[in-house]
DNA sequence: GTCTATACGGCGATAGAC
DNA sequence: GTCTATCGCCGTATAGAC
């Protein structure tokens, strides 16, 4: 109850962030982030729909820009140019918005998931950027290595955790293996 | 000895395992799997201590190989053929639980995360291996790039969901992209 | 507009009867 | 080995104080 009476809205945002990150989704109560913040969990509900609803506030913006991504790729002729194209993009959305908010995305997978701005879930707007640029006539191996390029992305920055790196450390790796690993996907 | 228990226990982790794998851990709830057997769910704590315990029947043998193949590999000197050996071991260990496994487990990984019959977790087990294989004087590049050739073993399991694959070909396209990230991890 | 008090059904878990 | 009954906590909902 102290004098911070307007900015409440943000900093449960903060607290969340900080503690789902930090314990995951479910581990983390209503009552624990309330307490912190010095209200009742009921107050949470005037600022939030539902528990799922911070979440979604969290990675709302990132979920439209995947979408916007996915958006253009749609419009695009699949190809060597347009797979390095979209891995750039995708990182840059990444980088954006911060390695502490993928390991989140990454360790809380199953909420991200299932947040629906739209109505199809993650995986499946995935497997929609995914289709958009894979040749039609890609093997299996070359369709997995494409996936596995994108998503190797975040899994840089997944692993990265417990390692002494600078974010800019990080970037430069994560971009270096996607785009050799989609290369190899157009000539493997 | 046995009597009757090991049909009901058994029964228990076959709907269990299909219930968390098609709806996640913490949508599936114990009422629903014990509804499904026609017992209540007090009843399931007769042969499991709690929720997790059901989990950690589901993989405890995964993890113990896995704490083998790290203790194994602290033993070896770190170089190339180490790494290609570790990860030849992972994939032996991936593919002999299951595709539909592993699927569950990274779907799910907050919870396999956590399911401690040691002490420690399996982000912290991961990064003893990782340790172990990796040279001392590695850049952070090539330090990052064994960890992800590691990682992508999994990964690709995980990307060839909603494609038209056999286990051959996803085993296959694992292996491939595990051993070039590990090559190219020494000479990068 | 911002928050508290209170209540609800469902959850994982436990105690004890049969 | 399975049951009923009950526990405390959870996310959620709403009425109403200021």
């Amino acid at each position: 109850m102290a004098g911070r009476q307007g900015d409440t809205k943000a900093e449960i945002r903060r607290v969340a962030m900080e503690l789902f990150t930090e314990q995951g989704y479910e581990a983390t109560s209503l009552r624990e982030i309330a307490e912190r913040l010095g209200v009742t969990k009921a107050a949470l509900y005037y600022h939030f729909r539902s528990k799922e609803d911070i979440v979604r506030s969290l990675f709302g913006d990132h979920l439209a820009a995947l979408d916007e991504l996915i958006a253009w790729a749609k419009t695009q002729t699949p190809g060597p140019r347009l797979r390095t194209e979209v891995i750039d993009r995708m990182l840059r959305l990444s980088v954006e918005h911060g390695r502490r908010a993928m390991q989140f995305a990454l360790a809380n997978q199953h909420v991200v998931r299932d947040l629906h701005p739209g109505k199809e879930n993650v995986h499946e707007r995935l497997n929609t950027l995914f289709e958009a640029i894979t040749d039609p006539d890609a093997t299996v191996q070359e369709a997995l290595r494409t996936r596995v390029a994108l998503l190797s992305i975040n899994l840089t920055m997944f692993a990265a955790q417990g390692l002494d790196a600078t974010d800019e450390q990080v970037e430069a790796a994560a971009r270096e293996i996607a785009h050799r690993l989609a290369a190899e996907a157009a000539h493997g």
